[in-house]
DNA sequence: TGTACATCAGTGAACGCGCGTTCACTGATGTAC
DNA sequence: TGTACATCAGTGAACGCGCGTTCACTGATGTAC
């Protein structure tokens, strides 16, 4: 998951650095990014990355953690503003994802890419430290999702025996493989459809199903 | 989504330096994965390597292809055998999944990646010709499960109003986001989990919820 | 059966380029007294 | 207000290593006649 939307950029070399190295590793990997190409996108010398980042894998480590920070951002955002528009924590929390999938699809190129996946897929390339950052996160929006689900489960029993822990993991993963499924098949709407497909899954465990007079479902 | 298992291995030099290159590439990304390791890991040397491929991106090539039908082949065999289980679309599509999620399940190691994302995240080191291959893979997966949905669907009219296509991606959504969330949290059974819960939702798209005696679901 | 040639599956040495990293240095701005 | 020193944000040149690729060559096996 994770959004490009930069707000308010300091816009100081080492930002553009980040930016610049982001860009690279979602499109190409973190091996595969020169240090020579980020310092000709942002025009300084070599030396001048070193000034920054004391070798490459403190490029690698700061890159995850900006990314992180900025992903948290987004989702106390989100699920902030659909505190504020329902007490229900069930519509809220369907609030909250479709504002999700709205952000989605409102990328203009779609999804760039999620700096988690990318790690996932560079592990050898790491550190402990980075890798652990990498897990940490993912844990983290565990917990966060999780409350919101137990909150809900308070109030509407599920209607099967799902596990709530892999509930509030499906939101990361349903993400992670709509950007994959929507990068490949060139459909950036594909990621948000994924994450409606993942709010319908929600409501249907916890509501019941409203049927109109057509005999469709609501 | 794909799995390890190589069945009567051909066990020439030209498959040790694919099997080699797949560990590789999963776990450290193509750009960061070199000749010299490969070579090192089968004992040949450096022109050994270029006998068998006329360059790195012939390589890249070959891996992607083998990968994609040996997922295919396991498609196959799983759908295959669901369907001698069962008549009946929607209990063979819920066999089928069960069976996947074992198969991911008994992996000892978990699920060593997925080629297709690991190419998703490498888009820019690969010709047309590999990105249109993944592609191609995609939207193979997604026709074969969608003609699995519309016989459901002809059956047991959908309770909601979900798109058969986004139903049939989300599989490969959540086999990769589940991938994704398994390796970086270090739980192997994160995707199974993910993979269950997906067959979850099918089940309760199209079935009408069953109510036990404890007023419980079944 | 013997000989000539072709193909297969490589070897070994060399190539030049690009990579991450280091090091001594610099000009502009900030701070102390 | 002037001077000394410190810090910030870099420059420029050089380093050695590892990378993908090429090329001439080779020994073993297969095939034609």
């Amino acid at each position: 998951m994770g959004i490009v939307t930069r707000d308010a950029k300091p816009s100081g070399t080492r930002t553009q650095i980040l930016d610049a190295a982001e860009a690279a590793v979602l499109s190409k990997g973190f091996g595969a990014t020169s240090i020579d190409e980020l310092i000709a996108a942002v025009g300084i010398s070599r030396s001048g990355f070193f000034y920054h980042f004391k070798d490459k894998s403190a490029l690698a480590k700061a890159l995850l953690q900006r990314y992180i920070e900025e992903d948290d951002k987004i989702f106390d955002d989100v699920l902030r503003r659909a505190d504020e528009l329902s007490e229900d924590p069930l519509h809220s929390y369907l609030i909250a994802l479709k504002m999700l999938a709205e952000i989605f699809a409102d990328l203009p190129n779609g999804h760039p890419g999620c700096m988690v996946a990318s790690v996932c897929y560079h592990e050898q390339l790491f550190q402990r430290e980075v890798r652990d950052l990498n897990e940490q996160a993912i844990l983290n929006w565990r917990r966060r999702f999780r409350e919101r689900l137990d909150r809900i489960a308070e109030r509407y029993p599920p209607r099967v025996d799902v596990d709530l822990d892999d509930l509030a993991d499906m939101l990361m993963a349903v993400a992670d493989g709509g950007i994959i499924l929507s990068r490949t098949i060139h459909d950036p709407m594909a990621l948000p459809r994924q994450v409606m497909l993942y709010r319908e899954f929600v409501r249907l465990v916890f509501s019941e199903p409203v049927v109109t007079a057509t005999g469709r479902p609501a």
